[in-house]
DNA sequence: CTGAAAGCGCTTACAG
DNA sequence: CTGAAAGCGCTTACAG
């Protein structure tokens, strides 16, 4: 017995790994923290969720152990009981083509970090097109208490889908239904601000091209682009708006579309499609901003190295990441929260509109 | 008694929003397919987890039973009885400034369907710089079954910590560590081919601008380069040699020195500070490709649009991850899986090396 | 081939 | 203020 023990204990300081295994493998319960402290594992409990009367006395004690063998409890667990999971779920588009990566990079970390700071995880579920299976996994299999979703669409199949089974969600961007909590910039309202100030330069013939209409965020921005002229007085000019417009041949069209009706300014609705059109008129030998104005409602990484620099808006999108996951841990908390949220925004004015 | 019953039926029928919400709040459990079925839940258990025999009749009952109601088990509740979450964690860098975010998004999207493919979810953590704490946070509340661990720094903290707390982990990229599995594009091989082209196009004077030193790829990329330059007798000319340089200054002041040395193509290794180099080259009224080639180790939506279009290497960020993601879920079922594995990559030539 | 029972690690009425 | 016990929804020896 005695020399059984005697070599344990030389495995145990020998072998460290064998060690450390052991305590990763074999993690402490609350059961442990009771019985080593002689109280029931109610009262472990109690004291470490905060709810119900403790003893100052019992409190200390148990807060004490818990911190020197630094326990921590099972979260799976304790979701378990609770019926909670402490993940929620961000769903994002599966197809990157028309989304600007770096945007939703750090919109997840401003997610990620509030998520975290909550003691919750991100479970992110990438969706590509209308496929829904995945995200019906998501909820079937309980892995979420909340959603994220990115993205919206005109015909939102996703939140048509959580609406019916009941699952809280919030959505990142802007929806025409009343009863689904939105968290989003100002487009409208920033898009609106810019062409303003390209129209109190002296430029009348703004042309706007942008990218699909299956997606909110076109006609908002649009709607912004028409508000701005008519708060001028400036007629607007459908030959001048070309939507749906998102690969290259049909930009090289539009291009030469507008030069023809006299633009001096083109507003691009994202940097991918400034990235192109800023191809298209390198190639046609149009200069930028001598002969042809051009700016972005957004901007990003892949502009950031162009010359002359584009004029474009700017949204933080960490911010949105951030404000959104609160959002949605108030709501799951059962807190009220606003039905639609708007971020303020910044108008960048650089040489390609000078 | 009968009124009650009554009563409670209109209800159902009448509001229907209340008989789903019921549905959705009530999830049914085995406990109620064994009871409608007259078996005992073991029964039912074992049937969907197809492990021990099963009269085949019985066998069919339950599956049509669980088809025709739709019953989906709790994944929680299953984690929590196998010890198992059903879950990976993907690390990723949080700060943004030096990673693609298109490549690293192709790439979650190739791991959250590998992932979803085994019934697993992805819970992204962000961290920032040398931050454990999420990391931690993530092992410690049993979140994950297995980690994935993006770019690999040279000093590892992440790494180590995963080992030391024998969390099963693979890393995506390439590490010293001979114990660390780890799958990764073919940088170095890559690099050499994409630098041979370029020495077989009778440029002798070829330079190189690389990023992070802290960084294993950027030392990865660098021998590439290296192997080339030696396999067809170039000596390496450490004065066109410049790693570290990712702000715009430096890599001005870079640029102006290879040209003074007589430089006749550079190398970027990524496609940020290719970016950069095309816009000081484009200052300097320096042309490409007539008076200086250049090319990217590289390939991103960052250069998609630029002209001349850039010559590069090109990775499959999404087979990257689905392979990462399935050699993970691999070592997590306890099969054998290789220590290294290496994708293959594509040399895309084009006009910025005419 | 099938089931009763204990267990995974928590929470939470209920009772004292 | 504290605890015994039941429960969250599964799995899995163990016994038949």
């Amino acid at each position: 017995m005695t020399m059984d023990e005697g070599t344990r204990r030389e495995k145990n300081s020998t072998r460290e790994k064998a060690q450390q295994e052991e305590t990763a493998i074999k993690k402490m319960t609350i059961a442990d923290v009771a019985e080593a402290l002689g109280v029931s594992k109610t009262t472990v409990s109690r004291v470490i969720s905060g709810k119900g009367r403790i003893g100052s006395e019992t409190k200390k004690r148990v807060l004490r152990y818990i911190e020197e063998h630094d326990y921590k409890p099972n979260v799976i667990a304790k979701g378990l009981a609770q019926n909670k999971t402490f993940n929620i779920g961000l769903i994002m588009p599966g197809n990157h083509n028309f989304v600007d990566s770096s945007f939703f990079q750090k919109c997840m970390l401003g997610i990620s970090e509030a998520a975290a700071a909550a003691d919750y995880d991100m479970i992110v579920s990438m969706i590509r097109d209308d496929d829904l299976t995945q995200l019906e996994r998501l909820v079937q299999n309980h892995k979420v208490d909340g959603i994220i979703l990115s993205r919206t669409l005109v015909e939102d199949a996703p939140a048509a889908y959580l609406k019916q089974h009941h699952v809280p969600f919030v959505v990142i961007g802007t929806t025409p239904s009343q009863d689904v909590i939105q968290i989003d910039h100002d487009h409208r309202e920033a898009c609106r601000e810019l062409t303003s100030i390209l129209l109190l330069k002296g430029l009348r013939r703004v042309a706007l091209i942008g990218g699909s209409r299956g997606l909110v965020i076109t006609h908002t921005r649009l709607r912004g682009y028409l508000d701005a002229l008519e708060a001028q007085g400036v007629p607007a000019d459908s030959s001048l708006i070309s939507l749906d417009a998102d690969n290259e041949p049909m930009l090289e069209r539009m291009v030469g579309e507008f030069v023809k009706k006299g633009a001096e300014c083109i507003l691009c609705m994202d940097d991918s499609i400034c990235s192109k059109v800023l191809k298209v008129l390198k190639k046609s030998r149009i200069s930028v901003p001598e002969d042809m104005r051009v700016a972005s409602f957004y901007n990003s990484p892949l502009l950031e190295n162009n010359l002359p620099a584009v004029t474009s808006l700017h949204f933080d999108a960490a911010a949105l990441g951030t404000v959104t996951c609160r959002t949605l841990l108030d709501l799951l908390d059962g807190r009220d929260v606003p039905g639609r949220t708007l971020l303020r925004y910044e108008v960048v004015l650089k040489e390609s509109t000078k």
